[in-house]
DNA sequence: TCATCTATGTTCTTTATGCATATAGTTAAT
DNA sequence: ATTAACTATATGCATAAAGAACATAGATGA
């Protein structure tokens, strides 16, 4: 119990809603991807290899196929098994455009709480270290 | 399922995760309030008195409740349904401050990712407006 | 041939949230 | 004075996103 307290503003604990979703597409609309391949990239968005979830790769580019987002086929021939590569669809790209704009308004919003929160922090931090001025 | 997609980024499928409990935390660091006078204050923050569940809110409290961020207490006597009055707790300020630079952390997720986008729309736009250049 | 690496996929579970509904006291209208 | 509407809090059920663990299978090298 203590210890799931301690944990509880860890990693495992706030998702990122979908943000995987959008990064794929981004990532997909400069070039095709595989699975395993597009780890590596993720990395740009400050997805490490420890906090990213394999199976919920596999799953969202399944489930972004399924919602027409992404087309794929498979890639034989190459080194080592054979890949699965996707590639973004006109649909996906419209849908990348909805949610560019979904998360500025996050980005606004965030930005309001965080600014709140310094107005009471600064003025906590003056108080601190200078006294009564 | 048309209809499905195109509600698919829709506010209801792109949920705040726990956001909200982050803005209570604030809102309460400022002064003691309860459920139903929270509702309007978290209009600072975004959340439109459509797009706010009302069960979620009450939920929400009684969890961070549960989890120690917060006290409360009935408040009686005044005007209408006695209320249930929170307070945020040490415990809550230290979970707050946590909060906060998980969120600094994810702005800048965002930050980037919109960077990266807009790379590639300007570029787009540059052709659809001005030909080759 | 056995282990290891690359690559993809499935099943089960937890968590956050929405929707619907319940409860109950307060105020206003008829 | 009885009914309706409002304020306020709370619970039960359903779903979607994500994690954990496990399954599959070909490729590569010792």
């Amino acid at each position: 119990m203590k210890e799931d307290h301690a944990l509880f503003c860890n990693s495992k604990h706030h998702k990122m809603e979908r943000f995987l979703e959008v990064c794929l597409l981004l990532l997909l609309h400069d070039e095709a991807g595989y699975g395993y391949g597009l780890i590596e990239q993720l990395a740009y968005f400050g997805f490490k290899e420890d906090e990213l979830n394999v199976s919920t790769l596999y799953r969202t580019l399944r489930k972004m196929e399924n919602d027409a987002w992404v087309t794929s086929y498979w890639e034989e021939g190459g080194p080592g098994p054979k890949r699965r590569v996707y590639m973004i669809t006109e649909n996906g790209k419209q849908e990348l455009a909805q949610w560019v704009m979904i998360l500025k308004a996050r980005k606004a919003r965030i930005t309001r709480l965080i600014e709140r929160y310094e107005d009471l922090d600064i003025s906590k931090g003056l108080e601190d270290e200078h006294g009564t001025i």
